[in-house]
DNA sequence: TGGCTGACTTTCG
DNA sequence: ACGAAAGCCAGCC
């Protein structure tokens, strides 16, 4: 198990947003660099399922659409845990997703 | 080993 | 402005 060295990178990276912010996959595919595409960090959320402490929710598509929704327990569930947060869902987006994006290359530039 | 897959992104029509 | 297609690259059968 776990030998998808790629996946668990995705997973640090997702775990590390802080609260009440959101990430893209293209943002986490290019701090990741080479290891893989925007859509293998969608296939790794895909997989995230086996772990309890990755929050997808907080990773959307690159104009803030819930595009992974579909994938959770509920339909609805992926916004109610955005809201949660403090994180404003409107027609399935991101309210001021500028403002709540959060880039890894960027806050984490090291 | 080889080929299909995928919760994206970008570009051409 | 909207729609469709290609590119991308590692994981899985």
């Amino acid at each position: 198990m776990k030998s998808a060295n790629f996946f668990n990178d995705v997973y640090e990276v997702v775990r590390l947003v802080p609260k009440g912010r959101v990430t893209t996959y293209g943002a986490i595919a290019a701090y990741l660099g080479s290891k893989g595409s925007a859509r293998m960090v969608g296939w790794a959320m895909n997989n995230a399922h086996s772990y309890n402490d990755v929050p997808a929710h907080r990773v959307v598509n690159r104009v803030g659409l819930l595009t992974g929704k579909h994938h959770f327990a509920g339909p609805n569930r992926m916004q109610e845990l955005l809201e949660k947060e403090g994180i404003e869902v409107v027609n399935d987006k991101i309210a001021g997703f500028k403002e709540r994006f959060w880039d890894p290359s960027a806050e984490l530039a090291l």
